[in-house]
RNA sequence: GGGCUGGUAGCUCAGUUAGGCAGAGCGUCUGGCUUUUAACCAGACGGUCGGGGGUUCAAGUCCCUCCCAGCCCGCCA
């Protein structure tokens, strides 16, 4: 990889004459058009498969979605270059349950607590595979079911076309019989293999874990092996995890290689080879361990070529890791509650070698982000990198590209929220020129939608938007200078002026009364938002029902 | 201790693959009537590109070295 090659030593000059044009046709503002070219450069067979997955341990939360969006914009510039792909999420669902979960999420993907659900009976499966486990909510046919239903879901509410795939069935079905006989069949090679990678393994080192026929759990301890017959001995011994011992019952039997399952290091590959995988992206937690190991072993022992890899960077969550035990986690239909889905989709599209925080605060930044590398798209910002990136991932972020889109900024949104009238969020977002005569219903109405978003947003974080216009009279406990200077702009807003004009009459009139400024509007936020404080007073009253505003500033009910 | 990936304005990030003037948005400040009240407009401020060394006419970009963060180097996934 780090060869210095002299020979090409006056190639660069060609590039110096930059301008050509053709300099741009190999530079790409895009990742995802970086890994399709290294994915076409394989020449791989058609459908080309993209493949994800995880173990479906806890709550899918939002950094679980790495797996499938970072593969779906791969899977569509190549499907715009004219490829079939096939897109597949694997839920490695025969992986043991090694401890309790301290939070898992219901079927509408709310987060619940442990104590919700029948944890005694999660307790007593620990060390069986997640498809042998009942689904806690008692819904589907099981834990792993419950699990990749949710995954499902949230692909669904992303739009992403993704095939689910449980790996307990790839064994259930025979599809990896060869697979498992041929790495048991080289076993030497395998233990030599993987040796490499891990201390641990020695000549005992069998690479496969039978499901013990008496209590269910995987087990680690392989006695023989018979080739010709298709099927293992086996003790069900104690199985160590972390600080803890699950227990084996000591049951000794045989096992066929669909009752059982490869040790992760070799299953991985096999699922390559089974699947055709030709991408798959992993988290860094991967990429020094796994996939150096899993390269090693596809290519010499199972005598495949591994997939085109990707490192992805992990997300955090307003500064800190997702962790689900820490209960700092979002899934992505608390963040759909809160965003359009091409926001939270561009939020994938960008570089993922890079770490990113999302700040739950500040998500007004993501969102004019978004907006911004919209309008870039549209060749709108003057911004050469920006519009290079959005030209190629735009398209692939939105459902639809149509230029007649109208975006409120979010937190302008958030202002509108305060009212609950949508005819009032309307007028107020036509005064400020978002919309004309000429905006379509429908975009008025798609524009609108940010607003409940931000709405919520702003009570989440009950942050500097979380103010309510309040239908009822609030109480209230004025001096009785105030008392006289509400009565006085009462007057002057009942002589029909805009929201500018009320603005200025409210500085106008507490001087002449002698109010301290921040008195004055304390009071007007008392009256309209039950508040200490708010939106700019004057312009928002100005959008208001005059009446409405009269007689509240009249302190009438 | 060894390895991988990052570190660019107060914040969020482009720019690094192929060396060519240090960038954007937001925030901040100032102005927009004699107005501190979060939505508008204009302008300004804002940087030892993590530190240091080297190569080069030229380094955020290439090389060396050090610092910081996350991850991997037991098991498991």
């Amino acid at each position: 990889m780090a060869t210095n090659d002299p020979s090409r030593g006056d190639a660069p000059a060609a590039d110096a004459t930059d301008g050509d044009g053709d300099a741009d046709a190999n530079h790409h503002g895009f990742w995802a058009d970086e890994v399709a070219d290294e994915i076409e450069a394989r020449d791989p067979d058609e459908p080309v498969v993209i493949k994800g997955g995880v173990s479906p341990s806890g709550v899918a939360h939002l950094g679980n979605f790495n797996e499938i969006m970072r593969g779906y914009f791969v899977a569509e510039v190549l499907r715009e270059r004219g490829h079939e792909v096939r897109q597949v999420f694997t839920s490695d669902d025969k992986d043991p349950l090694r401890k309790l979960p301290r939070k898992l999420a219901d079927a509408d993907g709310n987060i619940v607590g442990l104590g919700e659900v029948d944890a005694g009976a999660l307790g007593r499966n620990l060390g069986k595979p997640y498809t042998s486990i009942p689904d806690p909510f008692g819904e589907t046919e099981s834990y792993a079911a419950h699990f990749a239903a949710l995954l499902k879901a949230d692909a669904d509410r992303l739009g992403v076309p993704v095939e689910m795939i449980s790996n307990t069935e790839l064994y259930e079905n025979g599809d990896f019989d060869p697979v498992v006989e041929h790495v048991l069949e080289h076993a030497d090679t395998a233990r030599e293999v993987l040796g490499e990678y891990q201390s641990k393994v020695d000549e005992d080192y069998v690479p496969f874990n039978p499901v013990c026929a008496e209590c269910g759990k995987i087990t680690e301890t392989v006695t023989d092996i018979d080739l010709d017959a298709g099927t293992v001995d086996y003790v069900c011994t104690d199985m160590t995890v972390g600080d803890n011992t699950i227990d084996g019952c000591g049951h000794e039997g045989t096992a066929t290689f669909r009752e059982g399952k490869l040790p992760w290091r070799f299953e991985w590959p096999g699922q390559w080879q089974v699947l055709g995988v030709d991408f798959e992206p992993f988290g860094k937690d991967h990429a020094e361990g796994s996939w150096p190991s899993g390269k090693d072993i596809a290519e010499n022992v199972l005598g495949i070529e591994p997939p085109v890899p990707m490192v992805y960077e992990w997300f955090t969550l307003n500064g800190e890791a997702l962790s689900s035990s820490a209960g700092n986690i979002v899934t992505v239909a608390e963040m759909l509650d809160l965003l359009e889905p091409e926001v939270l989709r561009y939020f994938f599209a960008l570089n993922p070698r890079k770490a990113r925080d999302l700040d739950l605060t500040r998500l007004d930044q993501l969102v004019d982000d978004f907006d911004r590398f919209e309008r870039a798209y549209f060749g709108e910002v003057d911004d050469e990198s920006l519009t290079r990136f959005a030209e190629r991932a735009y398209p692939f972020v939105v459902d639809e590209v149509r230029e007649d889109r109208v975006r409120l900024p979010y937190t302008f949104a958030a202002v509108l929220g305060m009212t609950d009238d949508e005819d009032l969020r309307v007028k107020m977002a036509r005064n400020e020129g978002f919309f004309d005569e000429d905006t379509p219903d429908e975009a008025v109405e798609e524009a609108l939608g940010r607003v409940e978003r931000a709405r919520r947003w702003a009570e989440k974080m009950d942050n500097q938007y979380n103010y309510r216009l309040q239908v009822d009279l609030p109480a209230f406990d004025f001096d009785p200078a105030v008392e006289a200077a509400l009565d006085e702009l009462a007057d002057f807003v009942e002589e029909n002026h805009d929201g500018e004009a009320i603005q200025g009459e409210i500085y106008e009139t507490a001087r002449r009364h002698g109010i301290e400024m921040g008195d004055f509007f304390a009071a007007g936020y008392r009256l309209f938002f039950d508040a200490e404080q708010g939106p700019r007073l004057g312009e928002f009253l100005g959008e208001l029902e005059r009446d409405f505003v009269v007689a509240r500033l009249r302190r009438e009910d």
